[in-house]
DNA sequence: ATAATAATAGTAATCATTACTACTTAATAC
DNA sequence: GTATTAAGTAGTAATGATTACTATTATTAT
């Protein structure tokens, strides 16, 4: 894989970022710096840069794919009504069942599902 | 919500296999049984029945909803090679870090990812 | 600098899912 | 039991996120 400053732009706006934005919304980050980056070369390198795992996607309800810089292990909260994504940085203790199945995990997707704090108090 | 075979009939198709079918896959087997029963209708009844978490949905990397009719709490480990999904039923530690935060979990799905025994073995 | 070829922009296609509409059927009242 | 009413269905069209395609541009090895 060779250089191009739009798939660096792509990686660097996810890795500059905290929430877990969408296709749509680093493309339209993209075009704050590049104009002229295109919706697919944006598809085309989150996908790229999701393969070599440099990032995490999020198979959410919403049907949209949630990216996420943070490769590090850790878990997410999602609210059921806003949609509004937590990280949960204290590591969840992975299933010892899997040992007994001989399954080796190279990655793991944790979602808990509940309301937010503010929605919690809007209800 | 009333009463209609076309809905019990998806309801009872779930509930009656171990595997976690994608909705076309339910509507094959709904035609089986009801040859004229249309695609709409086994998306909406899904639709319905998971919303009264009768049937629990698993968003995957394949970007189609599986449905799952065992409601009871359990993580899943999917295959990165062939797509199985195998049912870890030993309960997975919910982290502590959400009662830290006053976060109430009303759902969690947990995924590991791997490779199944098969398919490390073809390796 | 040039050649080779990977990457891009822009657009068209795909495909899972949802929306729509005329018709059917379950549930309730008479 | 029949009529009423509104929810549910079949069949089809629309939606929308994602991917594929193609002519052009840019990177990198020589």
């Amino acid at each position: 894989m060779r250089y191009s400053k739009q798939r660096e732009l792509v990686y660097d706006i996810i890795k500059n970022r905290c929430d877990h934005p969408t296709a749509d919304m680093i493309y339209a980050s993209c075009r704050e710096v590049e104009p002229n980056i295109s919706l697919g070369t944006v598809y085309r390198n989150l996908k790229n840069l999701a393969e070599e795992k440099k990032i995490l996607t999020l198979e959410t309800e919403d049907k949209k794919i949630h990216y996420d810089g943070d490769t590090s292990r850790h878990s997410h909260f999602i609210c059921t009504r806003c949609g509004k994504i937590i990280d949960l940085f204290k590591p969840a203790v992975v299933p010892e069942e899997l040992k007994e199945l001989g399954l080796k995990v190279t990655d793991e997707k944790c979602v808990y599902y509940g309301l937010c704090n503010d929605c919690e108090i809007k209800n």
